[in-house]
DNA sequence: ATTTAATATGAATACTTGCTCATATGTTCA
DNA sequence: TGAACATATGAGCAAGTATTCATATTAAAT
């Protein structure tokens, strides 16, 4: 099997990717945005952030494409913009677990 | 489909796990160690690092049981000690060639 | 035993990050 | 138009991170 990264380049978006997933509560937020569509109220309500830290978050993932916004009325609706975080964060889960075990 | 992950703890080891991550450096590491086990020296020439800086980047490798170390003699050999890190590079590498299409 | 090589570790430092607070923008309704 | 609400943004600060440098450990060789 061979490796499709291998570029300076490569490693450094890689690290971006990453770095966007390693705040509990971002992953937070993209799981309860696995579960469906939310504006940014019921989100930083959800997590216990406030709403200005909430928003700080969502930019972080919508820079990354996690997730697009877009407003309806007064409110913004989020949602997950690139599925395959779902595997993502199953695989992290998966790896912590085993972590727990050792 | 139902999501594994839910709690706080959930959120916050699955964080650590991509914190391991997050940087360029200990990628790069994690992808030469993918071909096959070396030791530190090898790692830190192939990386344009110094040994003590790949030593301490190792040693966060280290901690989430990301490799593993054995002595050889005067040099350290490392390598991967789990497998499912291939299948999250490909993914967050395969993310990050999403992200310069658009 | 001493020297030399390979790796690890601790302290110090420059840089990054996530929050809060204050303020700005955008939207609705009176 | 203006008041009230939802979200976004910028500055500032406390906490965390990756490196370097100096030093410690461990093994090999003479």
């Amino acid at each position: 099997m061979e490796r499709s990264f291998s570029a300076q380049a490569d490693f450094d978006s890689m690290a971006a990717t990453f770095k966007c997933l390693s705040d509990p509560s971002r992953l937070q937020l993209l799981a309860i945005l696995l579960d469906g569509e939310t504006n940014v109220g019921k989100l930083a309500a959800q997590c216990g952030l406030s709403p200005s830290a909430t928003s700080h978050q969502l930019r972080v993932l919508r820079n990354l494409r996690f997730v697009s916004a877009n407003r309806e009325g007064q409110q913004v609706n989020y949602r997950i913009n690139d599925e395959h975080i779902r595997d993502l964060m199953e695989q992290a889960y998966k790896h912590s677990l085993h972590l727990q075990s050792s």
